[in-house]
DNA sequence: GCCCACCCGTAC
DNA sequence: GACGTACGGGTGGGCC
């Protein structure tokens, strides 16, 4: 019996795919500079290539008809004299078609005197006697005679499958009585006539009546009507259709079923192939046409025995690729439902423990396994790799199990080789660098309503799942690692080894530990707001004289443009008028609703945002809130967190501050919080060399009083409130690269005020000037900007022809390097604090990082040392030319910190 | 009911 | 069009 599991034999129709793909309008074009035609060779190669991707086969065998006269035509002269001989066009592809079919390590057949239709039935029927499972690939229905239990239709382009039931389904007739079918119908394009008036429809609606054709023309006396009378008419022709219809599964071929094993391709041959025919777009996938013939044996363990021979395979391994299965995406909550590995491309295994369905066979112990695979997942020399570790090592932690044995990270390798890739997750990145779609999460646990957990998908189907999932990761590893060996890498590598995988268990141990928050005093806030809000709605309403929703930005477009005829000042990217922020902060001055609506966004945001949703997010257990770090999501290589956002709780108005009231210590402790003071500004200092602003920082300098006074000629204790917060405007659309227009909306001045300003900064600070030309230079040059520590930024817009989308890069250039040496700072810090904090389990714990603050929680008569000590190391993460200062306060909850 | 684009606002 | 990096809530439209 073929087991479903293996690899199938794959036998495609070549002849069909070569006539649909010369005849597809796009690529009827395509050809080489000389002239030479390639457009049906490329379709035959993609859909070929496609094939080989979906159905991944051991053996494959490409078949052809070839030229000269078959059986066929000697029993029925007139079979295909209506084809026209095949376009020159088409003629000048085959050649070098077959030569890349053959160099692609694939068994190529076109047999003189045989049609490819009698090759692909000989070699099936041999095949399924061979104990082989075989995909037959063609668009041609007459195929469909040969499907059984152990052969299936395929057709590429469509992407259908046909089984026995697919047939019946499609066709009416099972495929034993497909010929029969067919000789009924006729063929137009083989010139074989059939009876008259029937199609499809009645061809089925017969032989569903009578079985056979055999006992449909002995009763063809009681078929009534028109149709009756026709085939009564050309009985005498349907035994030679019939003959002409069947497939010849027993003629004489050179190949045996086991020679259509997959070779190894010829990289060199298929190069030189591919220049020459100027297919240029294939030649970066040579790596995968080329790879080793794909061996897949994936496993599923059960059994102490499988387990143990397993356990050896792991041991032995320099590098075992690990996966663990679960009932939650909630790293806290999460079960350990199963365990993938793989040890080498192609082998894994799926090791379940406790899915539970009806029918699901008797599962090896978690917790005794789990113990006994401590030692290989937590051992000093690691050897796992894995996606996201971190939330693996958190999920395996829930069941007291360390996995601290971690060599490498795809998700960090896919961040530090490209942070700019929009996603890193191991679908994308098995599509981007393995040519290939895995089976998806959904595919076997279904999305939304009807998702159902991990543990109760069959094994069958999680065994394809897992074990591909740990077999891409290690094939990743191995294509990223070689890149990040690469001298060209040799900086991402060190910032990957030294960086980011230290930093997978420091935020591993933040999340973990988690943040307490006060849920009475976040209730108690949520009560209040509902009040504020409701009187705001109040007032609004007589204000519009109608009630209206003011969470709906068109409903208060709707009442302030159209029914109170405010003025528009701004229009959003859409081109309708805005009610954002600064708007209606202008029209307030003048009309009184703008003011309420602000009030009344300030107080919702507060409430949905924060004070419903943070109480929401405590975990039961622990009664704290674990938020996810993600390591791999901003550009620049800074953090982002979700689940909640703990990175944006206000700070800057009084109703905002009083959140942070209620992120507190538990009994005992003090939250600590430190900050760099400045740090963005003092990388600029640090990258530009500019002097007079490593004067400011050197000399402990106000640093935005400090350019006020610069740039408007003042002496420095002249500077008023006013010029120093336009000072500190330039200063932050220096880091963010902003124009004058910006810096003239930012302050409501005139376009040519702001850019005095910034002329004048320029000239004061021409160190800054020269290192923002100079790295817009460098980026125009090389593609791509730099951190202080070599993280690299891809910037593929920097020379784009539209001018919207050149500049958006060329500000991320200037942004980049600031931002992302800031973020490298500062997890250098967070790695150095946490292998002090975890000598002193008692001192307290790292709980939080907001981009350039630390916040800790610390034992009361621990908080002078931790204090010190984690001022000293944030201070020591880098070495500027310029002084590296931290502020660092303790109180009794993160406002008062402050 | 689910998904997504849009607008807006919070942080650094 | 015009200031970089994020996350997320509410609305409202489209789709099933």
């Amino acid at each position: 019996m073929p087991e479903k599991n293996t690899p199938p034999m794959v036998l495609v129709d070549g002849s069909s795919y070569l006539y649909r793909a010369y005849h597809v309008p796009a690529l009827q074009n395509l050809s080489t500079a000389a002239g030479q035609p390639t457009g049906a060779i490329y379709g035959v190669i993609n859909m070929l290539k496609k094939l080989l991707n979906d159905e991944r086969p051991s053996h494959v065998a490409v078949i052809f008809d070839a030229k000269g006269e078959t059986f066929r035509h000697r029993l029925y002269k007139p079979y295909k004299a209506n084809r026209p001989p095949m376009p020159e066009a088409l003629q000048a592809q085959l050649e070098p078609l077959y030569n890349i079919i053959r160099a692609l390590g694939l068994m190529l057949i076109s047999a003189p005197g045989v049609e490819a239709d009698d090759v692909i039935g000989t070699l099936a029927t041999q095949a399924v006697g061979a104990g082989y499972r075989v995909l037959v690939s063609t668009g041609d229905k007459d195929m469909a005679q040969l499907v059984n239990s152990h052969v299936r239709l395929v057709n590429t382009m469509t992407n259908t499958s046909l089984d026995v039931a697919a047939v019946i389904k499609k066709f009416g007739v099972r495929p034993a009585q497909i010929v029969d079918y067919l000789a009924l119908m006729g063929d137009h394009s083989d010139n074989i006539p059939g009876i008259p008036g029937v199609g499809p429809k009645t061809a089925a609606k017969w032989l569903h009546q009578y079985a056979s054709l055999d006992r449909l023309i002995k009763n063809a006396n009681l078929i009534k009507g028109k149709v009756g009378e026709s085939l009564r008419q050309h009985l005498e022709q349907l035994p030679l259709a019939r003959k002409l219809a069947t497939i010849q599964c027993d003629v004489e071929l050179s190949q045996t079923p086991d020679d259509l094993k997959i070779q190894a391709a010829d990289g060199p041959q298929l190069k030189r192939l591919y220049s020459g025919l100027e297919l240029t777009s294939w030649l970066p996938t040579l790596a995968v046409d080329t790879a080793a013939p794909e061996r897949r044996h994936y496993e599923v363990i059960l059994t102490h025995r499988d387990f143990r021979r397993w356990l050896a395979r792991l041991r032995q391994a320099e590098l075992v690729a690990f996966d663990t299965e679960t009932d939650s995406l909630d790293y806290m909550r999460a079960n350990v439902v199963g365990l993938a590995f793989a040890v080498a491309p192609g082998e894994a295994a799926y090791l379940p423990f406790t899915h539970h369905y009806a029918g699901a066979p008797e599962q090896l112990n978690r917790e005794q396994i789990l113990a006994e695979l401590e030692p290989i997942i937590n051992a000093s020399r690691a050897k796992i790799v894995g996606h996201n570790l971190k939330y693996d090592r958190s999920v395996l932690l829930n069941h007291g199990v360390r996995l601290d044995g971690i060599r490498h990270d795809t998700m960090l390798q896919s961040y530090v080789c490209n942070s700019v890739a929009s996603r890193h997750d191991l679908d994308s990145l098995c599509e981007k660098h393995l040519d290939r779609v895995n089976i998806h999460f959904e595919d076997v646990a279904g999305k939304g309503s009807r998702q159902i957990p991990f543990d109760q998908v069959k094994l069958q189907q999680a065994v394809d799942y897992a074990a591909e999932d740990a077999d891409m990761t290690l094939r990743l590893h191995q294509i990223f690692w070689s890149e990040l060996q690469r001298q060209s890498g040799v900086r991402q590598k060190q910032l990957y080894q030294t960086i980011e995988l230290p930093m997978l268990k420091v935020l591993s141990n933040v999340e973990r530990h988690g943040v307490l928050v006060d849920a009475g005093q976040l209730a108690k806030q949520s009560q209040q707001l509902s009040e504020g809000i409701a009187g705001l709605e109040q007032r609004a309403f007589e204000l519009a004289g109608e009630q209206f929703n003011l969470g709906s930005p068109k409903q208060i477009r709707e009442i302030l443009f159209a029914r109170q005829n405010l003025p528009v000042t701004r229009k959003t990217p859409r081109g309708q008028p805005s009610t954002a922020e600064d708007v209606l902060q202008e029209l307030a001055a003048t009309y009184p609703l703008p003011r309420l609506l602000l009030e009344h966004r300030t107080l919702s945001k507060l409430k949905s945002t924060y004070t419903d949703k943070l109480p929401a997010l405590i975990n039961a257990t622990t009664g704290r809130i674990h938020t996810s770090y993600h390591q791999a999501v901003a550009s620049t290589g800074r953090l982002s967190c979700s689940d909640p956002n703990l990175q944006n709780i206000p700070i800057r108005t009084s109703a905002g501050r009083r959140i942070r009231q209620a992120f507190v210590a538990s009994a005992g402790y003090q939250i600590l919080a430190a900050d760099y003071s400045q740090i963005e500004l003092r990388i600029m200092a640090h990258l530009s060399q500019d002097q007079r602003l490593r004067a400011a920082f050197a000399q402990g300098e106000d640093v935005h009083r400090a350019t006020a006074a610069e740039i408007l000629g003042v002496a420095i204790d002249q500077v008023t409130s006013a010029q120093r917060r336009a000072a500190k405007a330039i200063n932050f659309g220096l880091i963010y690269g902003m124009s004058a227009f910006g810096l003239a909306r930012q302050l409501g001045i005139t376009r040519s005020a702001a850019q005095q300003y910034t002329d004048r900064y320029f000239q004061r600070y021409p160190g800054v000037k020269q290192y923002m030309d100079s790295t817009r230079e460098r980026a125009r040059a090389r593609g791509y900007v730099e951190t202080l520590f070599g993280r690299r930024l891809y910037l593929p817009d920097i020379n784009n022809n539209n001018a919207r989308q050149r500049q958006y890069a060329e500000r991320t250039a200037i942004n980049a390097p600031m931002q992302g040496t800031a973020a490298d700072i500062i997890k250098r810090a967070m790695i150095d604090i946490d292998d002090w904090l975890q000598q002193q389990p008692a001192a307290g714990k790292m709980i939080m990082q907001v981009h350039d603050e630390l916040v800790f929680e610390v034992r009361h008569h621990h908080i002078g040392r931790v204090q010190r000590e984690v001022v000293r190391r944030m201070m020591a993460a880098a070495e500027l030319s310029v002084p590296l200062v931290v502020d660092a306060k303790a109180g009794a909850n993160w406002d008062e910190a402050h």
